[in-house]
DNA sequence: TTAGTCAAAAATGTTGACATTTATTTGGAA
DNA sequence: TTCCAAATAAATGTCAACATTTTTGACTAA
């Protein structure tokens, strides 16, 4: 457990710890699709024991990102090319309803964020030959973005619902990614569209912002389909 | 546990059984909101181990219905009018979506389980004078009514999300069931209502059906203010 | 080479014990 | 009566041990 053992002065319990660590390596690719998830092994990757991640990998059942079989213990969830363009679809749909929400609900306040994390994005720069980890750093910057221009909607339980499945999307990204087939720049839109979806939000047209922002979701996952299809 | 020992005959290990008896019991009420969950009592109570207990529980906390404090366990999430108001619009939009989409998509076999669930909704007659246990039965009905039309959509992951809003909404319902207060009739829609949705769904209105769902599901949302203002 | 059986090894899921933390109670001082 | 400190009781989270199940490997027969 790297030595953290937990304290009071540590918020978090060991299967809280574990959790983050065990999302991480499945996000990122480090288990492969399918891959049993051995105790004996983890508990030694991890140097923790086997109830806090059993705690940890019980949270993870729920989010898709791992299954579980009685008496055979669990595995990572397996990635489809179903399942991919699903949740991309489902995503775009749900982007474009938070858009439109925010659009009807936003305030002075809420077009200040958007306008300063255009900014950072702008700032971020080109994806051209970048390292992967200036990749990631980059992908948090735009989704900061987006999540800002989204922040307006006001509702808690639509915005859960946009993490988790940023969240399972973003396995189906790093698994493109991590292939010899990635070209960062095909998938990753250039700053015009941001530009367009900015003037079209804070312009307040409505209809011409969510068809933007849900073909900037929805078009990239053909990149992706190479990967899932060998 | 039922002295229901975890066999090779039986799929669930005991935090998979526990589960859906801790889940039915804080959705229906028995464990009150905010109330500390005490292992040694639901150890006593459910008969199984802090272990599963602790896994089962980690499950409902990724569901949101408990929440976890370090070194001072769990206790089920409160419940509040804004979360009350924020998950039903999310339901209505969640559920136009759905119906949209499998207006779009649906197919005569679809269409042919609408009518039948529609018909076996109508059987299942009038809310009037009936017992609590009557009235879950008569939900079950509706919700299956629902789950008919938005089956069409074809979307496993928003489906997903739509069952969770469901299941977080549902406590709210009982809540207000289980008040002194609780008229069902006020509540739950008269068959009027379903006829016109599944008229509109069938007839291609997808406008007019998506208006029509959009307020059947945010409607009711209106009569469970007053369990949550006192 | 394939299929089946059996034994050994590995893995799974659970429990009771226990160190630590939190909550409650008790007693004393102001 | 209220507040604070200390003691006690209760609760939390984790671990090693272990019964049970599954997997693997070896062997034999066809």
């Amino acid at each position: 457990m790297v030595n953290n053992k937990p304290s009071n002065a540590s918020p978090d319990n060991y299967a809280a710890q574990v959790l983050g660590q065990l999302k991480q390596d499945i996000l990122s690719g480090y288990f492969q699709p399918g891959e049993k998830l051995v105790m004996s092994r983890l508990k030694q990757h991890y140097q923790v024991g086997v109830s806090p991640l059993r705690e940890a990998l019980s949270r993870l059942l729920v989010e898709q990102l791992v299954e579980v079989e009685n008496q055979r213990g669990f595995r990572t969830c397996p990635v489809t090319l179903a399942e991919m363009l699903d949740i991309y679809e489902t995503r775009a749909h749900i982007e474009t309803l938070c858009v439109g929400l925010a659009m009807d609900k936003g305030d002075d306040h809420w077009e200040a964020g958007i306008v300063a994390a255009a900014h950072r994005l702008k700032k971020a720069g080109s994806l051209a030959d970048k390292t992967h980890q200036e990749i990631q750093a980059w992908e948090l910057c735009h989704h900061e973005f987006h999540t800002a221009i989204v922040s307006g909607c006001a509702s808690p339980s639509l915005l859960q619902v946009r993490r988790s499945l940023y969240e399972r999307a973003s396995r189906y990204r790093n698994l493109w990614l991590n292939s010899d087939m990635a070209e960062p720049t095909a998938f990753f839109a250039n700053n015009r569209e941001h530009e367009a979806l900015v003037e079209a939000v804070l312009g307040g047209e409505k209809a011409e912002a969510e068809a933007l922002v849900h073909q900037h979701i929805l078009g990239p996952s053909q990149t992706l389909l190479p990967v899932l299809e060998r």
